[in-house]
DNA sequence: CCACCTTAGTTCAACTTTAAACTATTCCCA
DNA sequence: TGGGAATAGTTTAAAGTTGAACTAAGGTGG
């Protein structure tokens, strides 16, 4: 009947804040930390989450498709962002020995000057804005809730 | 010295997990959530928040100001993205009359229903990707920690 | 062993966002 | 009361993203 119906559909008073805080969060974070990367680096947080990623890869290397799996970008998006790190020379294209069809997206020496002296200014904004409100048993339960979410929404 | 600095600088392995747990669950939820609510009724998470916010609001409206910063958007995206609701018939640009500067973005009927046709959906897949997947104990500790971060990453 | 399906990555055109410059109005205070 | 600073919103050009079409190479079953 219609109202079961309402029930699976509808969300109660808790549940309704607890999904706008997590919307309101991640924005507000996100960009707030993303403004202040550019403002002390110059880096934007998509190129710092890439070279991330590149910094702890084995060789410093990935596969173009790796890369877009990581960050969850469509291919020609990687494409692109990866034509600007390499016009920045903080990346080099690499053809693949064992598939001829890819490409490494290879880490260059430059690269991980930047990363390496943006890392520091930028884990300081991380702290200010987002770890240093969590209380010690806080942390423990919002990582594993929020592993949980990330491991399930990746389909 | 040296050694204190870096403490003050780096993040433990634990708050290393939540910050990361933090930014995958967002990326990997919202690209979810986007691509069913598009794909069950051509409206993008955008736009729905937008709606959103109009249908709560006093008389189904808001100033443009106001818009842009509840959903941390710039002047001109809200200018831009109004435009495109404004071309579907969901919301109207009315002439402010206590401030001649001012516009009030309003909803329209046609908006009114399509936000109304679009919920139960949208809600269905939030359970379905988030909600669910919280006990009743993570989720008002999750909800307290999030607001807080919410609050102070809005300055 | 070869036609066919899949995977890897790029290209292109349309669309969206960004950031700065611009217009118009209101606020403030000397 | 009037002139400069601040606020509201739009416009513009450049930069970035999307999604479909494309090239090329790899895998596979008949």
């Amino acid at each position: 009947m219609i109202g079961d119906m309402s029930q699976t559909e509808w969300l109660d008073p808790t549940e309704m804040r607890l999904w706008r805080a997590f919307l309101a969060s991640s924005s507000s974070v996100t960009s707030t930390l993303d403004s202040e990367l550019k403002a002390s680096t110059g880096i934007s947080m998509d190129d710092y989450e890439m070279l991330v990623h590149l910094s702890e890869a084995p060789d410093e290397r990935l596969r173009m498709s790796e890369l877009s799996t990581m960050l969850m970008h469509s291919k020609s998006r990687l494409t692109q962002r990866v034509d600007r790190l390499v016009a920045k020379g903080w990346v080099e294209r690499v053809k693949c020995d064992e598939d001829a069809r890819g490409t490494w997206a290879t880490l260059t020496k430059d690269g991980m000057t930047a990363i390496k002296n943006a890392a520091p200014q930028h884990l300081q904004h991380v702290r200010e804005n987002f770890i240093d409100h969590f209380t010690p048993e806080e942390r423990n339960v919002v990582m594993a809730a929020l592993e949980r979410i990330a491991d399930i929404a990746r389909d």
